[in-house]
DNA sequence: TGATAATGTTACCAAGTATAACTATTTTGG
DNA sequence: CCAAAATAGTTATACTTGGTAACATTATCA
């Protein structure tokens, strides 16, 4: 007798609370409820700068490595080269970052914060370190240290 | 004088080592980074079988809750309802689910795997494991056990 | 020098996610 | 009971994100 022929009979449609699935034992599964969950609000508030995370970690990066090549930020957010151009021409638009013809390859870029860029980035450190503190808020600290490392054990190569 | 025009006069381009970034102490990102770590090799398995990675774990909760509606896979899933045609729409195709009029309220169907979904489950259950623990080997047992933790921790209700 | 590779760009395409508007049914309240 | 509101599913649409292919420009190298 099959599942379908079975609930049909019993009437038993749905059953509420879930049993013990696979997924409860799952790192993958888990990563990603707890990624979609500190992310709204992470997204929200950066839609008030009309950036996005991607964008956001790109100030990032640009901030500590100012002058870096589009190809590294592509490295560094493991995105192809297409989404850079992209990325920059929006933190461009936005009056945020730049574009610098000052290498010796003239093929390439050297791209930097604008003062502007420099200090919305100050801002936002201090808005996304608290809004990821209040999405882990049920975490110790020294909880919320081992996630850290473990979770850069899992995916540092 | 400007970060820029500093490193316009140094030569400093690209400084290879990242000094201590914010990013490292933001459990988002290290969650985006682990998740995407994880979620590569699984969407390549998942790839051979025609499968998305939110397809299987729809078949996983139709299999654990036999004859739910399409709106009790949109709560579980955290998607809206019209992702959940489109994603039932592909499991019927696939020959993997069906939906069957079998409900009092005649809006709605009970959605349930076929015979085949049933065993192409059994088959991707051991595979998404095997790869779950792969991609986690880095960590001991009671590490991966205590990674669990804490993420069900940061993301439960 | 000429072949090859690298940088950035454009054009294009597949997937995921969201909303609005619609059909068919059920529920509710006068 | 009947009209209005709510609900389940669907369609159409759009936007974002991610990718590949093809291209121009410049560097590298054999």
């Amino acid at each position: 007798m099959s599942k379908l022929e079975r609930n049909l009979e019993a009437g038993n449609t749905h059953s509420g609370a879930r049993s013990d699935s696979i997924l409860d034992d799952l790192v993958g599964y888990a990563l990603k409820r707890a990624h979609v969950h500190l992310n709204k609000s992470l997204a929200s508030k950066l839609a008030e700068y009309d950036l996005r995370p991607s964008q956001f970690t790109a100030m990032l990066i640009i901030d500590e490595n100012p002058g870096l090549m589009q190809a590294d930020i592509g490295v560094q957010l493991l995105i192809e080269p297409p989404q850079v151009v992209t990325l920059v021409n929006r933190l461009e638009k936005l009056g945020l970052a730049m574009r610098v013809r000052c290498k010796p390859d003239k093929r390439s870029y050297g791209i930097f914060l604008s003062k502007q860029g420099e200090q919305t980035l100050r801002q936002l450190r201090l808005e996304v370190r608290a809004l990821d503190a209040a999405g882990t808020a049920r975490l110790s600290e020294s909880e919320r240290t081992e996630l850290l490392r473990l979770l850069k054990k899992v995916y540092r190569d």
